[in-house]
DNA sequence: TGTTTTATTAACACTATGTCAATAAAATAG
DNA sequence: CTATTTTATTGACATAGTGTTAATAAAACA
């Protein structure tokens, strides 16, 4: 407890009051190029110019909500990645079921520029620690773990971007499938 | 000769002359949403009201951007597509050079979302004429056309992403290299 | 309970938006 | 080559959004 300087109870509920307005806004109205200062702060019955002691900008916001969605995340797939006998494909699942129970906003914050790098970075880790797992060198495969990463991305992004119109399970299926 | 409404040249040019404006803007600054209309005309050298009677608005702008983009590569891949002894790796090696070609404006449009939709719908175009020529009948294959170009699309953004690091001819390999 | 700390606010100057009636200039018919 | 039509261009206007500051209010905690 050096640095770690206590945050006043006021601080942390405006700021939670200003992340919760602005899910829900995106989720009436998927178009975040409409968003204003303005619309958030009134949503979130709050002044425009405490908005601006919390954030930066609305872009700020944003990545501070990505962040605390994959914060979410992983502590949520940690005790996955504990259990040894779990196989790719079930890991997969509960990592996709976490997208398609918040897809709603997901589908939005995609379009968010931190939100691919954050995610590209989960999924590359993630790879990894599986791969240690099974005893994998990843340095001697022949396809690297970037390009990997990408890929399954690409296909969570397809995914979320057309409604999830199909179930976890395909889809974990179906990139089990590409690295046969 | 119906109903092709013959555009004024006026129109044309000053339409030309927002989108080259908005290409320059942004491969100065790659941020897309500090864009302002005004800025957009000021640097066209026409006036703010001109551009909102060639365009809704930015993201109209862009879109039309993209869509340009995207004939010019359509119409330079033609004739490679009808070169039946050239193989998938030259196809889309021929493609990713485009790509390269053109790395810094569309390393910021990929932000825009018109153009993952507009790019995966060419991908998968490309990907079926492609099966096509090689005799593959592909409502047959385990993995549909939607998930392969999504991949393809996913490595394609990080490569552009982090600033094109890797020639073509890798960034090929490693996607032929995917789908062995 | 009193004092300090810090969050909140209204107000200000500034920039950006979208539209319209008036104007200018290019296109094309005679 | 000129007259007339067509349509692109413009300045001006009302409205909305931005980012900051000095004054105020209210929680925190000693």
């Amino acid at each position: 407890m050096t640095t770690q300087k206590k945050q006043d109870p006021r601080s942390i509920r405006s700021k939670r009051a200003f992340k919760e307005a602005v899910v829900e806004i995106l989720i009436e109205n998927p178009d975040i190029s409409k968003l204003t200062v303005q619309k958030i702060a009134k949503r979130a019955e709050l002044n425009r110019a405490t908005f601006y002691l919390h954030f930066l900008d609305i872009n700020d916001l944003l990545k501070q909500v990505v962040y605390d969605i994959f914060d979410d995340l992983l502590s949520k797939m940690s005790p996955t990645l504990q259990i040894d006998n779990l196989n790719n494909q079930e890991q997969l699942i509960t990592f996709l079921d976490y997208f398609y129970k918040h897809r709603k906003i997901l589908a939005v914050l995609f379009e968010h520029p931190g939100f691919n790098k954050k995610m590209h970075m989960t999924l590359k880790d993630l790879i990894v620690i599986q791969r240690k797992s099974e005893g994998v060198d990843s340095t001697n495969t022949t396809l690297s773990m970037d390009i990997l990463a990408s890929s399954i991305l690409g296909i969570i992004m397809w995914w979320l971007r057309n409604g999830v119109h199909f179930s976890s399970e395909y889809i974990a299926s179906q990139i089990i499938e590409l690295y046969r």
